[in-house]
RNA sequence: GUGGGCGUAGCCGAGUGGUCUAAGGCACCUGGUUGUGGCCCAGGAGAUCGCGGGUUCGAAUCCCGCCGUCCACCCCA
């Protein structure tokens, strides 16, 4: 940033990995954003924000020493004060710091929550990847129960149907609990103790730091070691294993279709049991529209009582990209109802009033003038204005304004104080 | 963080060492007489050729560094 200020030369750019949503965007963002609110509260999920940074603790506690997360994608900074402060890189650590600060374990279990919220990565950005992005997302804090598991699975899935999003596909895990997933662990190792020498360099560094992910690599040489390694699945213990069931037949209760991936493992340590992700068809790295699942352990390590929860967080800045690709239909934002030009200055003054009746009437009103009564037609045309209202000499001597219907060209005389009226019909 | 591609007006894009004081299209503005859009016609404005340095008599065109972007890895939404 110091750049341009001592050069005085460049210009100013975003940041890097960061983007402007201009207006040709905003249909896209109202549509997906009307859409999840929506969702959400045919659920019966109500809004939450929390800020935008916090003690960094929150994430250095909660998210894992090893993942990237936390080693290197955190906006870290001290505030004038001397605290620790982090720019958001997940929201589910933010919200249960919420929940545990408020006293919502008194509230009805489970709280179901939902949020728009932008997070922040220092990442190497590339397409659908992004330094600061916004998720939509949804925590239910306080029940168990894989029914609650469906339950956010099927928001997110009505949330993709309601949108218009086809071809995703459900993927979908248990990566067990601190009973069971331990003991996975060290199987897991065991057996690639034996491997280390057919695997990447990278795996070799997830044996030690993250051994979960050695399933999710997807260099061509590790394929047949992972191909072999155990599962976790398989090495559940009674309860992980009856609450895996127990979501598998509510799906399928629900006609939710899913594809087992016994490979599937999210970036952060808290996740247990249930992990899901949604993808759409398309090839791609930076492909997951969607993913979540359950952290029963997270509440507590906030300093709460131990509390179940499970969530997930959806990318708007990929559903949109998305949307787009499946060239799906938006509802557009409405032009301006009427455009108010006049066509000498003496009128200026009535078409500032004109404008100023309309909008009280509830009609959009976009004042034109300064330039000639052509230029004013052909702005509002661009504008997509249906009506031009034309105030001029003739039009000021009678009190009338002359009513001009850009559709089909016709135009009649109408009572200044009728205006409103005459263009809000249909 | 690693490797690679790309970077010419708001957008697309020609030009790859001199004829470039940089083509064209879209968009924008004005006009085509006396108060009227969309088509057409004419005109206009708009370019530090991403930034900085170097090579050369001469660079948008070659070299280096930086920035940005895209792709893959990594990671994730």
């Amino acid at each position: 940033m110091g750049r341009q200020e001592e050069e005085g030369k460049s210009r100013f750019q975003a940041p890097r990995g960061t983007s402007d949503v201009l207006p040709e965007d905003e249909p896209y963002w109202r549509f997906v954003r009307g859409t999840a609110e929506r969702v959400s509260g045919l659920f019966g999920y109500r809004y939450i924000e929390t800020p935008m940074f916090e003690d960094a603790g929150v994430w250095l506690r909660t998210s894992g020493e090893g993942t990237e997360v936390v080693e290197k994608e955190m906006y870290l900074f001290e505030d004038r004060g001397g605290d620790r402060l982090a720019l958001r890189p997940e929201t589910t650590a933010s919200v249960c710091r919420a929940y545990v600060e408020h006293g919502m374990a008194s509230r009805p279990q489970p709280v179901r929550l939902y949020y728009f919220a932008q997070k922040f990565r220092y990442d190497r950005p590339q397409a659908g990847r992004y330094r600061q992005h916004t998720e939509f997302g949804v925590e239910a804090i306080g029940d168990g129960e894989a029914a609650v598991d469906a339950e956010v699975i099927d928001l997110l899935a009505t949330f993709y149907q309601a949108l218009g999003l086809a071809g995703l596909s459900l993927h979908l895990n248990s990566i067990g609990d601190r009973a069971c997933r331990p003991a996975y662990i060290d199987h897991l190792r065991a057996y690639y103790r034996d491997h280390l020498s057919q695997t990447c360099a990278d795996c070799r560094l997830r044996y030690e730091k993250n051994p979960l992910r050695l399933l999710d690599c997807k260099q061509t040489q590790c394929q047949p070691v992972i191909a072999g390694a155990p599962a976790i699945t398989e090495r559940l213990c009674a309860d992980c294993d009856a609450h895996f069931r127990a979501l598998r037949s509510s799906l399928e209760a629900l006609e939710i279709e899913y594809e087992l991936d016994p490979h599937l493992v999210r970036g952060l340590d808290y996740y247990t049991r249930t992990v899901f992700e949604f993808l759409p068809p398309e090839e791609g790295a930076q492909s997951t529209v969607g993913g979540g699942g359950r952290y029963d352990g997270l509440i507590e390590l906030l300093g709460g009582r131990p509390t179940p929860g499970i969530g997930f967080g959806n990318g708007i800045e990929r559903t949109i990209l998305n949307l787009k690709r499946q060239k799906a239909l938006v509802p557009e934002v409405e032009a301006p109802r009427v455009y108010v030009a006049h066509a000498s200055s003496e009128a200026r003054v009535a078409a500032l009033r004109l404008a100023r009746r309309l909008r009280d009437g509830g009609v959009a009103a976009v004042l034109g003038g300064g330039r000639s009564l052509k230029a004013q037609l052909r702005h509002a045309d661009a504008l997509g204005a249906r009506y031009v209202a034309i105030l001029g000499e003739q039009e000021l001597a009678k009190g009338e304004v002359t009513l001009r219907d850009m559709r089909d060209g016709q135009q009649h005389s109408v009572a200044e104080g009728e205006v409103t009226a005459a263009v809000a019909a249909e």
